[in-house]
DNA sequence: AAGTTAGTGATAATGATTATCATTTTTATT
DNA sequence: AATAAAAATGATAATCATTATCACTAACTT
């Protein structure tokens, strides 16, 4: 992969921030660095990047792809609300993994494993749970309600 | 809620496998039952029998949805190339899910901790792997692999 | 039996992501 | 530098599971 303009670009609005964004708010702010860029083009690398190991991607049915761009050891905790999604430094423990091959059969690569429930400020507020097609945050003109 | 044939031709279905089939799977068995089901009907159903607390739904970013007939304590793990989930028994401790509610405030409802890999079959067996639209398992006319 | 309520079936709409393809940009070769 | 080959891009159409809509029907209530 070549390091195109784009590719940096990316890679650098993912990077400015811990908070796990979408497709589409690293789409808006490439667009600040390469006015003309296409979505299409970020999607594409994004998936080149995440294929490279370079950066990993959550995925939640229903809702846009988010995605991380300090992969390492850590989980994380989504807010069911809000969609927030926040670092923990939990994991279930690797002896279990051992058993589960053994038990099971299965050659596991990676496993998944993310808390789910409401963030601080959802908690306290009432208002209504969104549709599924429409996260809080990183929401291409509304904008983040909080944080 | 009305417990009406739909309903239970549903919930029959979902209830006959432990495999954690698809809507479109379970619509295929309804159909024996009740000749002129929709398909929509069939995803209403499972939407509030998951809001009963009924079933549980497992979803994967890209995948159809599948469905556990039988929620309760117990995990997954999930085949990457053919899409099989399989249940464990394993689970993180629940002195973890304390810490992190202090550590982060959340709320914490519930969590999903899943182990991906490949099942023994698809291990041993070097078929390309399939686009992100296709399930092998329950899949509408093709019908599953294997197991 | 009439009236209210809930459930259904058919189908259109949704929306994130991917595929396509002509064009442009970059790299390699002469 | 000129040309050829390879890769990346931008624009847009296509995909497809799921949801929304709405007219119609079945089920309860009194």
């Amino acid at each position: 992969m070549r390091k195109t303009r784009q590719y940096q670009a990316v890679l650098e609005a993912l990077r400015s921030t811990r908070a796990h964004p979408s497709a589409e708010w690293i789409y808006d702010q490439v667009r600040g660095q390469v006015p003309g860029v296409s979505l299409a083009t970020v999607y594409r690398i994004l998936k080149t990047l995440e294929v490279e190991g370079v950066i990993a991607s959550l995925e939640y049915a229903g809702r846009r792809t988010r995605f991380d761009g300090y992969p390492g050891p850590h989980n994380h905790i989504v807010c069911l609300r809000c969609g927030a999604i926040e670092d923990v430094e939990a994991a279930p423990d690797e002896s279990t993994q051992k058993k589960i091959e053994l038990s099971t059969g299965f050659r596991v690569s990676h496993y998944r494993f993310e808390w789910f429930g409401l963030c601080p400020r959802c908690a306290t507020n009432s208002d209504p749970l969104r549709s599924k097609h429409s996260d809080s945050y990183y929401n291409s003109d509304k904008g983040a309600q909080h944080e």
